[in-house]
DNA sequence: CAGCATCCCCGCAGATACTG
DNA sequence: CAGTATCTGCGGGGATGCTG
């Protein structure tokens, strides 16, 4: 596990980190992350609680509390999703969407329906894509 | 080849590999991926050559060639792309859409439009977010 | 209940080299 | 030209523990 010398970058002349991406593709990686869909999909019936979205989810798998935290946080900054934290105890949150956000909701929602729709063509067509590289599911 | 060390897993009772992404969620990252988005948006204008491809994209960022490959496989394989590859020297390999291709990069067009027009509000919804965390930029 | 802090694994993706 | 093969790093994201 040779551990010593910096050694990557090998030719190095410019930094090693990759591009920071351009900011539309950050909202974009967002809208379409893979908690961030649900979420708008969720918020576009009702305005949802913390817990309440993390159950809702769990029908189409585990999200972790960190995750949908940062989710929902990367949402609000961008404005899509306002969040209304009453002080009360024990804490009660709201999360809904804004105008903004409303309006990307159902463009991912149409996104995500046409997938849904479409995804027999799609099954089949990877089964005779493998089948035709030799690469058998069965073998 | 992804050795995989099962090694540790430390308290572990159950696999740690993460849950294998339902297939619907597949498809998605496909057309929402970094580059897969440039990809079906440009060949919704007309067919590209792959290097072609590569230099249109490489006005939003620059694309590894194995990213490229990638990318275009998972489209080919899903049925979305359909590769053209003519039995000359040097090697000449166009790629389109296909019927279910056009439809998905529709929707995928019509996101990042979105996207596009609605940068401004985004953008400074998270200034005013940054503010009011006193994550200051400047300061 | 709704988070944040910390630790740590493993898989995505870039760089490099080689091939038909 | 249009890819494949191989190595490697870095950071996304899960698990756990703590707080208001």
């Amino acid at each position: 596990m040779a551990v010593s010398t910096a050694a990557g970058s090998a030719v190095a002349g410019e930094p090693i980190a990759g591009e920071p991406l351009c900011p539309q593709r950050m909202v974009m990686e967002h809208l379409t992350s893979r908690w961030g869909v649900m979420v708008l999909i969720r918020l576009l019936e009702r305005s949802h609680r913390f817990s309440e979205l993390r159950r809702s989810i769990s029908t189409v798998g585990r999200v972790s509390e960190k995750m949908l935290a940062q989710t929902l946080q990367n949402l609000e900054r961008d404005g899509l999703v306002h969040r209304d934290a009453k002080p009360v105890i024990p804490p009660h949150v709201d999360y809904s969407l804004t105008d903004l956000g409303r309006e990307a909701a159902e463009q991912v929602r149409a996104l995500a329906l046409w997938t849904n729709e479409r995804m027999d063509d799609v099954q089949k067509s990877r089964a005779a894509y493998d089948v035709a590289k030799g690469r058998a599911s069965g073998f």
